[in-house]
DNA sequence: AGTAGTCTACCGACCGCCCGGTAGGTTGGC
DNA sequence: GCCAACCTACCGGGCGGTCGGTAGACTACT
C-alpha cells in the first residue's frame, strides 16, 4: 500500500525524508481505518494510536480530520486518472478502450480498495468546496465511459442502450467488487478482474435480443 | 414513503393508532436523514427536530439510536423479501426469475431508496448480533441469485461465468442506482428499471464470444 | 572540548462542544 | 384522578483541536 506515499509527498512539500515516511504511514493507516470503520466512526485518536502517536503528536503532521479525508480522496482520484483514465485515453478502438477501463479499474480495487472505496463512500464528510472538486472529477470519469459507449453505439456494436445509464451501471458493478472480494478467497484478483470485465463487455455489446422462449412473462 | 409504517407497526406492538402514526413518521424521517447524511453523522436531535419533537420526547417512542437503525434495516430486508425474493421464487423459469429479481429490486430503489441504501451502507453502525442477522439475510439473497445463475448455466444459457461473481456484480449494478438516479431526471423510473434489467440479462447470457475484430489488444 | 542556541518531533493536559441518553416534571384529554 | 405524550434540565463522556512544554539531535561559536 505504498502508493499513498505519493500523496503524502505531495502534501509534505519540501520536508525531510523521515517526515515523508511518517506522513505516508499516517495517510496509509488513516485510509485503512476510514475504510474499515467509516470516516465519522473513526476518531483522530484511532489514527494516532495506529501509528504509535498521541493525538497531539499526530497534529504535528496533519492539519485536521477533514484535510486528511480530502487528501486520501484526492490521491484515489489521482490513482484513477493515472492508472485507468490516461491509459484508456491512449486506446483508440472503443471496445478495447472500454475493456481497458473496466479491467484497470477493477484491478486497482482488487489490489487495494481502501482509498478508492473511501472515495465513493465518504463524500458527505468533505467540506462543500472539496466535495465539489471530487464530484466534478468523478463526473468526468463517468462521462468518459459514457462517451466510449456512445462511440460503440456509433459503430453499431451497441444498440438501444443509454450511454449514461450504461456508464453508471458498469461503474456500480466495478465499485461493488470492494464489498465482496477477499484476497484470500476462492478466486484470485486476476480471475475476478477477468470475470467482471467479461460481464461488463457482455452487458453493453449488442448480440441480438435476449427474449426468452421458455418465459411466459416477468410478472 | 408510507412503506415504513409496516415496520413501525411491527415495532410498536399493541399501541394506539395515534402512536402508530407518530412512530411511523419517526422511522420514515430517520431513514431519510440517515440516507442523506449517514448514520454516524446524524444526531438524535436531527431526527427529533425533523418530526417536531425534542430529543427527550423522541425517546418516548424509540429505544435508542442503534435500535432505530436496526429497525430500518430490518424493514428494508423485509421489503426485499416480500417484493423481490418471494415473487421471484414463484417464477420457475430461471431467466424469467432473474429478470423478476433485477426488475423488482431496481424498481424498489427507484421508488424509495432510503431504507434499502441504509441497508447496505450502514452495516458497521449495528451491534455485532444485529449485524450478523442482517448480513446473513443479505447472503441468502446473493445465494438466491447465484443459484438462479447456476440454473441458467445448467440450461446452457450461461457459459463460463462464475455464479457468485455474477450475482455480486448484478447486485452492485442494481444498488448503485440509488447513487445516480433522480426522480426528476431525464429518464423516469420505469425506463431506468428497463435499461438496467436489459443490461443485467445481457451481462450474464451467453451470446457467443465478444472478441473484438478491430482490437489489437487491451494494452 | 565545552556550551549555548536552535529545530524537529513529539507529549500531557486541557478546551469547549456536542453526543446519546435519562430523571423528573408538566400538560391536556378522557 | 389518571395516563399518554410530551418538555426542561441535566449527566458523563468522547470528540476535534490547541497549548505550552521538552528531550534530544544537530549546529555554531569560542
Amino acid at each position: 500500500m505504498t502508493a499513498l506515499d505519493n500523496a503524502a509527498l505531495r502534501a509534505a512539500g519540501t520536508a525531510a525524508n523521515g517526515e515523508q515516511d511518517r506522513r505516508a504511514e499516517i495517510y496509509r493507516s488513516a485510509a485503512r481505518i476510514f475504510h474499515r470503520k467509516g470516516y465519522h466512526a473513526t476518531s483522530i485518536n484511532d489514527i494516532a494510536a495506529a501509528v504509535g502517536l498521541t493525538k497531539a503528536g499526530l497534529y504535528y503532521y496533519i492539519k485536521g480530520k477533514q484535510d486528511l479525508l480530502f487528501a486520501i480522496m484526492g490521491f484515489a482520484m489521482d490513482q484513477l486518472d493515472e492508472q485507468v483514465i490516461e491509459p484508456a485515453r491512449r486506446v483508440q478502438d472503443p471496445q478495447a478502450r472500454l475493456e481497458t477501463i473496466v479491467a484497470r479499474h477493477a484491478r486497482l480495487i482488487t489490489q487495494d480498495s481502501s482509498a478508492l472505496t473511501i472515495l465513493v463512500n465518504e463524500l458527505e464528510g468533505l467540506l462543500p468546496d472539496d466535495r465539489a472538486d471530487i464530484i466534478g472529477r468523478q463526473r468526468d470519469y463517468v462521462d468518459f465511459i459514457a462517451d466510449t459507449l456512445a462511440a460503440l453505439r456509433d459503430e453499431g456494436k451497441v444498440v438501444g442502450l443509454d450511454p449514461t445509464v450504461g456508464a453508471f451501471s458498469l461503474v456500480g458493478m466495478i465499485l461493488w467488487i470492494s464489498r465482496w472480494y477477499r484476497a484470500d478467497g476462492r478466486l484470485d484478483g486476476d480471475e475476478v478482474v477477468a470475470e467482471v470485465t467479461r460481464m461488463a463487455i457482455s452487458a453493453v455489446l449488442n448480440r441480438g435480443d435476449h427474449s426468452n422462449p421458455g418465459n411466459p412473462g416477468t410478472g
